[in-house]
DNA sequence: GATGAATGAGTGTTCATTCAT
DNA sequence: CATGAATGAACACTCATTCAT
């Protein structure tokens, strides 16, 4: 794998997407992904591995991206309700501006191919936010329950509510997303 | 003229299970399925249209035995938590008797099978629930939004605490499983 | 082959014909054959020992019809310019009325299927024509040469001119059929 | 990247004649002509669309090595009758040589799959033969008739008499070539 | 006599991948 | 670096036929 054009592993990582979501994995093949970024099946391979690779490495770019932008205008020293508000804002706000994105790494996440994937290189992406958890825990404003309990009431609903499959019904607007985090608040504010 | 086996049937619908949690969307075949059913590929074809229909009927038997366990000891007359508190066990019951069908359900409502779905025909199982919802709502015990965002927080949990793929570490004990329904029960109620 | 019901075999002559004239031998299947005849494919069985008998059974039984329309009204008695005259209208009729059994036979002699038919079966319903041919041969009104090369100007040219396949502007009107008589005539007397 | 490969291209469409001829359509599959040419079946995906196009392509092909045959020798001064002896001779001549080629049209011709030919393309392959045709019948040479009615008893007859099948008992002589020729033109002429 | 269930073998076609250019 | 040609293996599905009822 010799990389060279930065523009064209971006175009396969947008057809890579494109692809996926419309026909989803089961009909998904490398030459249908290669049509779509406008280049030869053959020249996928230069790129990646194999087809396996090219969805992982997919799936982690978007993941990085997820979680660069989550910290958008961090700050420590603010309250930590603040916090967890501005990454549920930041959050709804990336995800509604790469909707597309978010949808391949739902199905992604709900497929086999998430076993390929090294759990520990996506965490450091998150590393941030468990420790304001953790602060938050200790402070004795947050449940002292596992990352994982916090997590299914604080970052699932965000992906959930911004999923049109599944909430086809919940727009995106200022007042809908401060109604959603106060139900968040709600649930793992001790 | 021989008679339709309907053990043949459930044996179908149990190898789409194995095989699409095992391997994923990507990889099942027809002829795997019919291989670990223990019929041949053809014999799929008098039974389902093809292999979509396949598919689809699996998810709506396994959502049509989700609906009917969730319901168990239902009893109109009882005050709403406890009522959700029954419904979150039985789910949480279900859920780790199942687990294999639950599995897939989550895999197939993240691609773009579920768009051949018809909802209707699902949410009809859920009825009862739906309307002991509002019931809350109108007697100011549950916070009045829609029921998408409900959802969100009182039954998808239920789903992503008992998946091991996204909660490996939270195991299913009664202790677990109360702390998490006061988690959710504090996000919906008023 | 027991055979029993003359309006079920009928039928599956007459869905032969139909399936095989609308997608040819390549896509025609017993499955289709029977639906269109309104029995069970496995039916098909009990009338016929396998696809190739049915196909063949279907060509020797509309070769039967054609042999005895084209010799309606025959007199040996006639000239014999008189009698070709009345077998060319006699099959100008007869295959107008039955089209699609023709168009069939084209189909079916042109394919490695006609190696199937025992010739002297089908040949014996035109016996009493060859014995008109050699009469005029030997009574100098019709040219010396072989039955293959008469039948090629005298008797082709009617399922040519027939077929809309080949000749899609040949209206047969009567006198379309005249002028193509006196061709065929010119060819063949001496 | 390779470059196409014309031979196989030219063996493929050999294949499928020979394959076509000895089995019929009923019969013929990809599989088959794919091991008749030594290659292998996703090959021939490769250098056409489909089964459909591999046939059409095959009959369109041959077709037009007819068209080039049959103006062999052609001069546009030369006495009409002796233009449409010189075009007989050429087209017994070209079929002797092409037995395979001309019975594969036969079947092709007599199948659904005629319709699938754009008849356009192939005509104008036969487009100079119609010229001299309609010289013959300004000229009152020829019979006033349509193209359609003149084609039957001039150029079927070579098809029908070339054809094993139909007319196994016509060796293909000069003299035998003659014979039919003066019936041919006793038919067409004034 | 008639049929739907059942199937091994086959259908046309696409697959992920390699390779010569 | 990039590609179209090439393919063995697999794909979803249909085949002709048999058999229990």
């Amino acid at each position: 794998m010799r990389v060279k054009d930065e523009t064209k592993q971006q175009a396969l990582f947008e057809a890579t997407v494109k692809v996926v979501n419309e026909i989803g994995f089961a009909s998904s093949s490398v030459a249908k992904i290669a049509k779509e970024a406008g280049i030869s099946p053959a020249t996928i391979y230069i790129y990646h591995e194999n087809k396996e690779d090219l969805l992982v490495s997919t799936y982690i770019e978007i993941k990085k991206g997820m979680g660069r932008a989550l910290l958008q205008g961090f700050d420590t020293s603010m309250p930590i309700r603040d916090i967890f508000m501005m990454v549920w804002r930041n959050g709804f706000e990336h995800v509604s501006k790469h909707r597309a994105d978010f949808h391949f790494t739902e199905q992604f996440a709900n497929s086999p191919f998430i076993d390929l994937v090294d759990m520990e290189e996506v965490n450091k992406y998150f590393e941030t936010i468990y420790q304001v958890i953790q602060r938050g825990i200790d402070e004795k404003i947050i449940k002292d329950v596992s990352f994982e309990i916090l997590g299914v009431f604080m970052f699932y609903p965000m992906l959930i509510l911004s999923n049109k499959r599944h909430c086809s019904g919940f727009a995106l607007t200022d007042e809908n997303i401060e109604t959603a985090f106060n139900m968040a608040w709600d649930a793992i504010k001790l």
